[in-house]
DNA sequence: TATATTGATGTAACCGATATCATTTATAAG
DNA sequence: CTTATAAATGATATCGGTTACATCAATATA
């Protein structure tokens, strides 16, 4: 590869001379402009980004920590990162933690190892506050997605408690009054903001809640399909089934089938995310839909203000949600004890 | 942050001896090796690795081209990846290229400008040949789910030939005759060798090819659908339709019952990759499973050793597909005319 | 005891760009 | 035609490690 002192030999000028007339051209003479653009052209020259940014000392990387790509949702919301990251002249690291802790920390250290700029987590369980106080240093991140309620830190959320509230009230007004709901692990926020606007909505109605109705989950179609087979065996059995997400939705829905029972005469199903298969799932289903990619955009532009220094507090961002009403939730069957 | 001068210095050593006790420890004394062991404690040293990767040279990064990462099959691909090139030390840098060649060449620039060591490719219609030439270089590449014809590159893939084959036996084995291909995009490899098995199950069994039953699709939900509504039009509709991955597949599933045919009494829909929601589709679909994980894994593996100079040849690595064969496809429908 | 050999450590060049400071050249003012 | 000022360019330190080479001490051999 050719560096810079090879331009600067074949234009007959110094090194700083090539540097300035690439970065500054202004400071440099048009001719001998000329000549370093004609000398670069010819020798191919492509400066070295390992060298400018070591001298720098910003690697225009961000780390993103994701639970598992698999996940459809978050595939979206990465999308959505590399599109503003590129645009911004960054690059995404990407981590797989399969929510492992040490896997966490070790992603997260590659911050303290210059190797990236700033951090990036998407739902959250562990925040590193260890981790910022052995080091001494501060980690610069973003939360995507969930909050974290210790550590104030930039972060892109949904109103999660407005949006559960929105669908429970959506099963409500169909008649349901025993609505389960199938949420994700215990610990995390998300699900207990969710947890908290299913509440709200019951409490709002009038509706007793109960506790046997709420299922704890795994986000995965296996554990949505395990959660309402057992649902579905409980003495007094829901008549609406409330996922945290679609793939536990879609994973219910056979369950429900394989029950026998109709769908949305007999039981109703709702998801959360509007993934693709969503809307192809039999019957479609009713979910709330989550601006994915502008997540994960809003989330780097975040990180990018915050490492360059133009963001003073630690602001929460909040996108919309819009409830989508497809066929897989309709009015309660008639009672029948 | 502190860096090896202040260790050097707390340790009363000097600079080189600092990096060789973390380096070559046997080239140290026990007594200096505890020393500056200390001292690296003590100040919580941490090499900076930007300089270490600038002075040798190597990234540890790894480019990674994929068309979309909301492909849930990818996304398996790229999970497979990303533990592979943790484990040796490696991390992945994502790029979405939407199949946008000007994004991907911009991409496949990293390497050249020291930003990434290598890089990996999934489903590539545009082998780097023109970068390739433009800069005199070889680009150290791998290439996996695709070959690339045009270029001796080291590929992981399946025999998408004889899978193809495989498949349109079986639904030939169940009387089908008029077996519907919905295919990718035309120019791509992959789906050239699908076509292939599935005309060579078809000459084997005696049954004539009709141009008519192959329809191009895009690997999206949308397309699946859209392919189906269109085949089922025909004035001789097909009796099956091979999908060439399981999102057309879920997709045609759709369209055809809405058409209200029932699976996989009146039609039969098999699909390509084995995606979780595969198994939760309705009926449960018959696929090709792929071993996702691995070829990420072997990519990545591939790459690394490519790299590292432990490579001669270019492999070519087949990994092994399984019939998956579920509730979506079932006997031909007794002949009517 | 003198010399060769091995082991341990220090000095400094180096990777490739950037930026400070010094120096030269061109322009403006007196 | 000087001198002051601005513009253009060059020489070089610097980022933080690694490593070739030099140096010096300790041990082995003659």
């Amino acid at each position: 590869m050719s560096n810079i002192r090879d331009v600067a030999q074949l234009a007959g000028v110094s090194v700083a001379t090539v540097s300035r007339a690439l970065q500054q051209p202004d400071l440099v003479s048009l001719k001998t402009r000329t000549k370093v653009l004609a000398a670069v052209k010819q020798v191919g020259y492509k400066p070295n980004l390992m060298a400018v940014r070591f001298r720098s000392g910003k690697t225009h990387h961000l780390v993103v920590l994701v639970p598992t790509v698999a996940n459809v949702f978050f595939a979206r919301v990465i999308s959505g990162m590399q599109q503003a990251a590129h645009d911004k002249g960054y690059s995404l690291l990407l981590c797989n933690t399969l929510a492992d802790e040490t896997m966490e920390q070790s992603y997260a250290r590659m911050v303290h190892t210059s190797q990236a700029d700033g951090l990036i987590q998407l739902r959250a369980h562990n925040p590193f506050a260890q981790l910022e106080m052995k080091t001494g240093s501060v980690l610069p991140m973003v939360n995507a997605c969930e909050v974290l309620d210790r550590i104030a830190c930039p972060t892109v959320l949904l109103d999660n408690r407005a949006a559960a509230c929105a669908m429970t009230e959506h099963l409500l007004e169909l008649g349901h009054k025993r609505i389960a709901m199938i949420k994700g692990p215990a610990r995390s926020p998300l699900t207990r903001d969710r947890v908290a606007g299913y509440r709200d909505a019951l409490d709002a109605a009038g509706v007793a809640f109960d506790e046997s109705l709420l299922y704890p989950g795994d986000f995965t179609l296996q554990s949505g399909h395990q959660a309402a087979t057992e649902l579905l065996a409980l003495a007094n059995p829901p008549t609406a089934l409330f996922c945290e997400n679609d793939e536990m939705a879609i994973g219910a829905i056979q369950a429900v089938k394989q029950q026998g029972l109709k769908l949305p005469q007999d039981i109703s199903v709702a998801g959360f995310d509007d993934i693709s298969f969503a809307a192809f799932a039999d019957p479609p289903l009713t979910t709330i839909a989550q601006p994915a990619e502008e997540f994960g955009s809003t989330a780097v532009n975040l990180l990018i203000d915050l490492l360059e220094g133009r963001l003073t507090k630690a602001p929460k961002v909040i996108l919309p949600f819009e409830l989508i009403q497809r066929a897989s939730t309709g009015p309660a069957p008639a009672v029948s004890d």
